[in-house]
RNA sequence: GCCCGAGUGGCGGAAUUGGUAGACGCAGCGGACUCAAAAUCCGCCGCCGUUAAAAGCGUGUCGGUUCGACUCCGACCUCGGGCACCA
C-alpha cells in the first residue's frame, strides 16, 4: 500500500478490476433475492451536472449496499434522447440533433464511468434508437385499436410571426421567445391517450404505495382531483335556441348542486360553441373572444390573469324555476375543463362573487350558515360564505343539509332528464402530439380516401430521418417530402405521413421495462420483466413527482391490460431527491434577450452603500449583473456546476462523498464549493490511518473477553457506527448521518493510541468496519484500503457485516435531570437501574435541589433510560 | 392564483417515536511543526454575561396544546418545486 493517496491511480485500478471481471453485468438468478435499483434516465444535454451526480450516486450507494446484503442487483442506465434542447442546439450551431445527441451521450457515458457507478452497461439504451421507439409506435397502434389513443382538437401556443407552435418553455412573458410576438391560442388536431379512463385506479392505488413519499402521493391525488358532484343541464331560452339554430341545453358540472337556486348567471369559455354562435351577430363579443385568444395556454398565466367577462345576450332557463339566466363569456372558464361552462352562484363561490360584483349581477343567498357567521351574503367576501349549511330560498328544497339537498336536487333533475350525479376528475387526457422534429414519429398515414390509417406493423418502425436541421420556423418533417410522401396502406393511393412526433414523456413511460430485456429484438418486452420488475428502488428529482410518474403508472396499466406485463405499479419504492440549487445571475440589456451567467464567473463585492454588487468580466469589459436568487441548476439559467473539474482535482470518491454528505437526499442542496476540501481531507485521513496500521504488520486475532476498558470502548464505537450506518442507509436513506458516524469513528481511532497486540486487533476491526461501511459511498478508495488491510478478495464481493450485540452492551447510562422541563443536571446510573432509585437520586441531586428549593414537588416524570423531570 | 415542500450558529446540516438543541463537516481564531509557506496535528468556536462560573436568551413570526415543543395544532411571512408542449 502506497503511503500517499493517489486518487487517479486508485480509481483507475478499481474501475479496471470491475470492468475486467464484469462485476455489474447481471442475469436472472432464482437463488438470490433480486434488487432492481433505478435512477431516472438523464437527458443527454452535453455534460453531467451536479443533479446527475447526486441522483446517480444515491442510486449507486443503494445498489452497492444491497449487493453487499446478498441481493442480485440490477442497475441499468439509458438516455432520454429526444427533446427540444437538441433542436435548439441545432438552430444555434447547425448540427443535426441526432449527431449532437449521440456526441453528448458518448461524452456523458465517459463521465459516468469515471464516477465508478455499478452499472450494467450491457443493457444501455437510448430512446432515439429505432430499436427502442419502434415499440412506442407499436404500442400506440395497439392503444388506437382499443380506443385508448384517439384524435381530437387541442389548444396550443401559436407564434403568429413564425407560424409555429411554441412549447410553454418558449413563451416568455406571453411572447414568442424568438420573435417577441404576443402568442395566441390555436386549436389543432392532436392525439390523446385516455389516461382519465384509469383515473380512479391510479388514485385508489396510491394508498398502497407505502414505499412512496407521502408528499408525492398527495400531489398525485390532488392532480387527479376526483370530485363528486352533479352534471346539470340548463335548457336554452328562445334567444339561445335562435342563435344556436336548434334547441339544446347548456351543460355544467358542479360540486355544489345545493346552491342551484342561487345561480344568477352562466359563464362559458370563449371557445364554447354557444359563444361562437352569439358572436356571429355581436361584434363586441366577437372582439372580446378574440381578446381571450391572446396569451399562452399555461395554467399559471390563466389563473393569475384579470377576470373578465362579457354578456352574450343569450339566456338559458333554470331547470326548476324556469327563470331566464344570462349567459356570459368569461376568460377564467376553460374549454378544456369539464364542459367549458359553469353556473355562477355569487353568494357561495368566491370567484363568482367577484365576477358578479364587477359586472353588477344579482347575489342570492341560498345557504344559511351552520356557524351563524352571516345572515345574508353581502360584500366584502368572507370564507364562511362558501361553507356548507342548510338550504334556504330554494323552493321545495329549502331546509336541507348539504348532502340531503344534493341528493334531492339530483333526483329531481334526473326525473326531468336535466341532470345526474357524476364524478369529475381534474386530470385531463394526455395530449401526445408535438409539432416537432426530434421525437418519435406517430405511425399514422393520412389518406384523402381512407382517412386516418395506421402504419401496418410490418412497416414499423417509422424511422425518423436523422440528417435534418431545424431552423426554428416549424417542424422540418412537414417540409420534407421524402418523409411525408407515402402510399396509403389501404388503397395504395398517394397519402401524407403524419409529421407530428410524440411527447418525450412517452419514451420515459416504459424504459424501465425494457432494461429487463434490452436485447429483445422481436418483442417489446419478454418474460424477464417478470423476474426484475417492479423496480425496487426508483430515484429521481422531485420535479418529476407528478407527470413522469403518473404517465409511467398509466402506461404500465395499459400494458397490463394487454397482457404484456403482469404488474400494475412499476415502482415499489421511490426516493425523490431534492434539487441542486445555485444562484442565478442575469443581465437584461435594453431591447435584447436576457443573458445568464454562471455563478463561478460572478464576483461578489460590497458597493459604496454596503449592498452586494455582482460583476462579471467579459470580453467587452466588466458588467454588473442581477442576482435573481436561487434556482435549480439548469442549462437555460446557466447556473450549473461542472463535476468534471471536481473529479479531476479530487477524484470521484471525493465528489461522491461530498454530494452524499452535504445534505439528506430528499432535501434541496444549495451548492457551495467549500466543503469539498473537507471530504477530500477525510479520505486522506482514512488512508493514512490504514497505511500506518498496516505498516506495523498483520494484527493478531481479536480476543473479545480479554479487552481493557479503552479497547472495549473503541469496539463499542465501531459497532455502534456499523449499526447506525446500516439503519441510516438501509432504512432511513440518510447518507449524511451515516458518513458523520464514520467520521466520528475515525476520530475515535485517531485518539486510540494503543499499540499492544489486542489494541491493534481492535483497531484492525474498527478500520475494517469503516472501510466496509464506506464501500458503497467511496468504492474506489475502499477497494484499495481493503487490500491494504491484508485481504486478497475484492471488497465489492464482501458481505455487509452485522453489529455484535455484545460489543454494543453498556454498563451505565446517563440520565438527564430537569426541573419544570429545564435541564438542570445529569447523573449516571447502571443500566436497568430500579425506577425508585433513579427518582430518589434525581431528587437528591444538588442542582435539582437548588432549583426546587423549598417549593413542594407536584409531580415527578420518569422516562426510562432518558430523563427525570421534577415539576414544582 | 392553485397543489406540495422547506425555514435551526458565520455556512451545509444533526436531534429517527413530544424528552440533553447545535452531532459531523466547512469557514474563522489561537497554538505546534517549518527558514518560510503549503500540508498535517492539537485547542477554541450560538447569543448575552462573567476573572471564571452561574443565571438568562435562542430552532422564520405570532398565538395555542403539554410536566416538557425544532418536533403537534392555528394564523401569517419568506424561499424552493409543480401547474399538463422543458426534461
Amino acid at each position: 500500500m502506497q503511503e500517499n493517496y493517489d486518487h487517479a491511480a486508485v480509481e483507475r485500478a478499481a474501475q479496471e478490476y470491475w470492468q475486467e471481471t464484469r462485476t455489474f453485468e447481471v442475469r436472472e438468478d432464482a437463488s438470490r433475492p433480486k434488487f432492481y435499483c433505478l435512477s431516472m434516465l438523464p437527458y443527454p444535454s452535453g455534460r453531467l451536472h451536479m443533479g446527475h451526480v447526486r441522483n446517480y450516486t444515491i442510486g449507486d450507494v443503494l445498489a452497492r449496499f444491497m449487493r453487499m446484503q446478498g441481493h442480485n442487483v440490477l442497475q441499468p442506465m439509458g438516455w432520454d434522447a429526444f427533446g427540444l434542447p437538441a433542436e435548439n442546439a441545432a438552430i444555434t450551431n447547425g448540427v443535426p440533433p441526432a449527431k449532437w445527441t449521440r456526441q453528448n451521450i458518448a461524452y456523458m457515458r465517459g463521465q459516468m464511468q469515471s464516477l465508478g457507478f455499478a452499472i450494467d452497461w450491457s443493457r444501455e439504451l437510448a430512446t432515439c434508437d429505432p430499436s427502442y421507439y419502434h415499440w412506442n409506435q407499436w404500442l400506440f397502434l395497439r392503444m388506437l385499436e382499443r380506443g385508448i389513443a384517439y384524435r381530437k382538437t387541442g389548444v396550443v401556443n401559436w407564434d403568429p410571426v413564425d407560424q409555429t407552435v411554441l412549447a410553454n418553455e418558449q413563451v416568455i412573458d406571453g411572447r414568442g421567445w424568438r420573435t417577441g410576438a404576443p402568442v395566441e391560442k390555436r386549436e389543432i388536431p392532436t392525439y390523446y391517450l385516455n389516461i382519465t379512463r384509469y383515473a380512479d385506479e391510479l388514485l385508489g392505488a396510491l394508498d398502497e404505495l407505502r414505499g412512496w413519499p407521502e408528499r408525492v402521493r398527495v400531489m398525485q391525488a390532488n392532480w387527479i382531483g376526483r370530485s363528486e358532484g352533479c352534471e346539470i343541464e340548463f335548457p336554452y331560452a328562445p334567444d339561445a335556441r335562435a342563435a344556436a339554430g336548434a334547441g339544446g341545453t347548456l351543460k355544467v358540472f358542479t360540486t355544489r348542486a345545493d346552491t342551484l337556486f342561487g345561480a344568477t348567471f352562466m359563464a362559458i369559455a370563449a371557445e364554447h360553441p354557444l359563444a361562437s354562435a352569439a358572436a356571429k351577430t355581436n361584434p363586441a363579443l366577437s372582439s372580446f373572444i378574440a381578446e381571450c385568444r391572446r396569451g399562452s395556454i399555461m395554467e399559471a398565466d390563466l389563473a393569475t390573469q384579470e377576470k373578465k367577462g362579457m354578456p352574450t345576450g343569450l339566456h338559458v332557463l333554470h331547470p326548476f324555476t324556469g327563470a331566464p339566466l344570462p349567459v356570459w363569456v368569461a376568460n377564467y372558464v376553460l374549454m378544456g375543463y369539464g364542459e367549458g361552462a359553469v353556473m355562477g352562484v355569487p353568494a357561495h363561490d368566491e370567484r363568482d362573487f367577484e365576477f358578479a360584483h364587477s359586472n353588477a349581477l344579482p347575489v342570492v343567498t341560498v345557504v344559511r350558515s351552520a356557524s351563524g357567521a352571516y345572515d345574508e351574503v353581502r360584500a366584502p367576501w368572507i370564507p364562511a360564505y362558501a361553507e356548507v349549511g342548510l338550504t334556504v330560498n330554494s323552493g321545495a328544497f329549502s331546509g336541507l343539509t348539504f348532502q340531503a339537498a344534493v341528493d334531492a336536487i339530483a333526483a329531481a333533475l334526473g326525473k326531468q332528464n336535466l341532470g345526474r350525479k357524476r364524478v369529475h376528475y381534474r386530470l385531463r387526457d394526455w395530449g401526445i402530439s408535438r409539432q416537432r422534429y426530434w421525437g418519435c414519429p406517430i405511425p399514422i398515414i393520412h389518406c384523402e380516401r381512407c382517412g386516418q390509417v395506421p402504419v401496418p406493423d410490418s412497416q414499423l418502425p417509422v424511422v425518423l430521418p436523422e440528417e435534418l436541421v431545424p431552423d426554428g420556423s416549424g417542424n422540418p418533417l412537414a417540409k420534407s417530402p421524402a418523409f411525408y410522401e407515402c402510399q396509403c396502406p389501404q388503397c395504395g393511393g398517394s397519402a401524407r405521413r403524419e409529421t407530428d412526433t410524440m411527447d418525450t414523456f412517452v419514451d420515459s413511460s416504459w424504459y424501465f421495462l425494457r432494461y429487463a430485456c434490452a436485447d429483445a429484438a422481436r418483442t417489446m418486452v419478454d418474460s424477464r420483466v417478470g423476474y426484475w420488475l417492479p423496480v425496487d428502488q426508483y430515484i429521481g428529482g422531485i420535479e418529476h413527482a407528478i407527470l413522469h410518474l403518473l404517465y409511467s403508472r398509466f402506461w404500465t396499466r395499459v400494458m397490463r391490460d394487454m397482457d404484456l406485463v403482469k404488474l400494475s405499479e412499476p415502482f415499489a419504492k421511490l426516493l425523490t431527491q431534492g434539487m441542486v440549487l445555485n444562484d442565478i445571475y442575469s443581465d437584461q440589456p435594453a431591447g435584447a434577450r436576457k443573458r445568464y451567467f454562471n455563478p463561478a464567473d460572478v464576483d461578489v463585492r460590497r458597493g459604496a452603500d454596503g449592498a452586494e454588487v455582482y460583476e462579471v468580466t467579459t470580453a467587452e469589459g466588466t458588467l454588473t449583473v442581477q442576482h435573481e436568487g436561487l434556482g435549480k441548476m439548469s442549462k437555460s439559467e446557466g447556473n450549473g456546476v461542472d463535476p468534471e473539474g471536481l473529479i479531476e482535482r479530487f477524484g470521484a470518491d471525493t465528489a461522491r462523498l461530498f454530494t452524499m454528505f452535504a445534505s439528506p437526499p430528499e432535501q434541496t442542496l444549495e451548492w457551495s464549493d467549500e466543503g469539498v476540501q473537507g471530504a477530500s481531507r477525510f479520505i486522506k485521513r482514512l488512508w493514512h490511518a490504514v497505511h500506518e496500521h498496516a505498516l506495523a504488520g498483520a494484527a493478531p486475532p481479536l480476543e473479545r473477553a480479554a479487552l481493557n476498558d479503552a479497547q472495549r470502548e473503541l469496539r463499542r464505537t465501531a459497532h455502534q457506527t456499523l449499526a447506525k450506518a446500516t439503519d441510516d442507509i438501509g432504512r432511513r436513506r440518510n447518507f449524511n448521518t451515516a458518513i458523520a458516524a464514520v467520521m466520528e469513528l475515525l476520530n475515535a481511532i485517531g485518539r486510540f493510541a494503543d499499540a499492544s497486540p489486542q489494541g491493534r486487533a481492535v483497531r484492525h476491526e474498527a478500520l475494517e468496519i469503516a472501510t466496509l461501511v464506506l464501500a458503497p459511498i467511496t468504492p474506489h478508495v475502499c477497494h484499495a484500503l481493503w487490500q491494504g488491510l491484508g485481504h486478497t478478495t475484492a471488497l465489492v464481493d464482501e458481505r455487509w457485516p452485522v453489529a455484535d450485540s455484545q460489543a454494543l452492551a453498556q454498563q451505565a447510562v446517563e440520565i438527564v435531570l430537569q426541573v419544570n422541563g429545564k435541564l438542570r443536571g445529569r447523573i449516571s446510573v447502571p443500566v436497568n437501574c430500579d425506577e425508585a432509585v433513579v427518582r430518589a437520586a434525581a431528587l437528591a441531586d444538588e442542582h435539582v435541589r437548588k432549583f426546587v428549593a423549598d417549593q413542594p414537588v407536584r409531580r415527578v416524570i420518569y422516562v426510562p433510560g432518558k430523563l427525570v423531570n421534577v415539576v414544582v
